[in-house]
DNA sequence: CATGAATGAGCATTCATTCAT
DNA sequence: TATGAATGAATGCTCATTCAT
């Protein structure tokens, strides 16, 4: 007000106030989080949410629109094009996701839709559409390419789809705010290292394996 | 209605304010969930839950503790004294987990946390001692008696207990209504059946593994 | 409940009734006093009032007119006979009042018609009439008696009526709770001798001081 | 009201708002008076009040605090610098009294006192520092100096502050709407002039007096 | 564009009152 | 008669939203 802290471009507002409205969203679920608090967040006042956006609904959905959304085609693009060999897929296709949307804002997808999911179906859509089941293609791919080859055993590839997701899901999880998960808070990437361990032995076929288990 | 004021029995009224209240606040959330709505649902008027619970914050905890906690503790008595070898045990406890905590209203507890845990930190702490804790410590014990019998292979198992959780975790969020998560909930026991079998095929050790991995 | 705590006959009922809700009226107001107060005060329970009373508002008049009144009544009754010159009438007029209404629960009485009576109108005319013009009936026989005999000086009578009435009201309010009216609250007699002690010289008309004042 | 919502001064409101709560407070007592009611009695809508005052409680103490306190502290002021023989001062100082504090809103405390002190003790106790024991003060000063002269007969000075503190209690009671007090309210100044008559009177010493009562 | 005072619908909570027992 | 669980209207308070500046 004093000082001129809106010198960055107006442009930039509207954003600004989508990642406070998404912190907020996050830390204190939609109906707890006042507009005010996220105006404030974004150190601006009580009347400038309404000048670009209709109302808190639309918040909520921009924030899922606008900043989600296209940090999940980003993502989305750098996991299309992963190569090499099933296990190296798996061990890659993990990483790649959790340097993609566990370390970003991206993180707080899970969160957001499970808390607050059933009191927006349109927005439960779009994240369906939009992340899971292009999550799910991915682990898919790399699943019937690994069974295809002979690489993994043949496992039933939709169930395992979301087995191989849930550890993932959790470590997204672990990174909103106060969600109790166990101590894998505490370092995400052993977790996931030790996820794909257990992963990676269950899923590989091995020589004596046929014989253990065909003849039986 | 009209006619039958003192059909159901007193003691029965806090129970059924809680449990409305329980099937709320998972659907809809704490703050979107009125008074009424739960005194409706309880088959009440709006009074009605103000005779047995101080305030709306009171009847969230009470849910917790009088509804859940006492169904964890006796979930917790029969996953106490199962027996066997540990690929046995693992199949048991995650089967037993699911009929007593899967199938049944606790597995509205991960939903509840994860969505208003940050707003109710005394409960977070309850919901950390009383479920999360002994919960890891059952993954702990069996793959601590695995391991030790060789019937495991050696893995990280403060880490893998919580790769384990996570797909139960992911079969109770699934029952929480509009929760998304893959196709898991159609079949959650195909879904554990799969966990489960890469699971163990992730932990169990196998004799030509020895020579496959050691020597290199 | 357990034991016969309602040994008293049902004739005392209402009137315990009225009892505790004069002493909660007083201490708190009206609206301030709940119904459940007043019942738990008089050792019965919620409904017992309604058996008695149609609603608060006729309970608090009830107060008024079946515990107040008739102790106005009597201790008109008592004020009604007194003898002999002014000065002593006055005297014994100041203290039998207080004797009769100070120092029984018809002290509650101005607190009760200061802090109630705008929301009451009928009941303040019941005060004005039945206790009000009384008092000033008492005090203005007094005055037009020592007036008369030459005893008092000529003042005016209707004002000095409320003059006098004032330290007696005065003191009827300090003995209603918390009250603040000085530290006559500590010793009320002392309080109206030294009352009666200034009123009575400034009302007695004496030797020198016809010469003083009535030959100008 | 459409039109001209920021007619009056931001800085206007919670003086305005204290006002219509003190007038309303005073007829109507604290709990019958509703925050809409103070709300429509100040112009504007219920949710305003809230903008400057945290609760109701709130509005009850900054009408003491920020109405009444201040204008006591001004009548103190005035009240402090009288002059004068002892009888002079005694005059003066009831009839400033009731300039300052009888016709002005001062003369709502006593009842607002009286009716709501006992729900709010800390009030209490400011009355009494703020106004009682200065009030008390007073009268002790003029009492004292005029004993101490010989122009004052040898009266209990403590007793006699509150009898003399009587009346003027009783005429700022007077305007406190239907406050009943018998007819002193249609002449406060004749009350006044017969009080300060009687008063005088009866602190006066006189010449012939001394022989009067002493010898016998 | 931005502000923030004001609005008023919405919800939590209270409590006088009822009525089945 | 007496009880006390239940009711529901009333009211305190919050906060999304508006709009004059």
């Amino acid at each position: 007000m004093l000082c001129k802290r809106w010198s960055r471009r107006k442009e930039a507002r509207p954003q600004e106030i989508l990642e406070a409205a998404l912190a907020l969203f996050v830390q204190k679920g939609y109906a707890a989080t006042r507009i005010e608090d996220i105006a404030r967040e974004a150190g601006v006042t009580r009347g400038t949410p309404y000048l670009y956006f209709a109302n808190k609904e639309e918040i909520f959905k921009a924030v899922i629109r606008e900043l989600l959304l296209p940090e999940i085609e980003e993502a989305s693009a750098q996991l299309a094009n992963f190569q090499g060999n099933a296990a190296g897929l798996l061990r890659e296709l993990v990483q790649l996701w959790w340097k993609t949307m566990g370390e970003t804002s991206l993180s707080a997808l899970p969160k957001l839709m499970i808390a607050e999911g059933g009191n927006f179906p349109e927005v439960l859509d779009v994240y369906e559409r939009e992340f899971i089941h292009p999550g799910q293609s991915l682990f898919r791919r790399v699943l019937e390419m690994g069974i295809a080859s002979g690489e993994f055993r043949p496992v039933n590839v939709e169930q395992t789809i979301d087995v191989l997701a849930a550890p993932i899901v959790m470590a997204m999880l672990s990174r909103s705010g106060n969600v109790p998960c166990g101590n894998l808070a505490a370092d995400p990437q052993a977790y996931l290292d030790s996820f794909i361990d257990v992963a990676l032995g269950g899923l590989l076929a091995r020589p004596g394996e046929v014989a253990c288990t065909a003849p039986e």
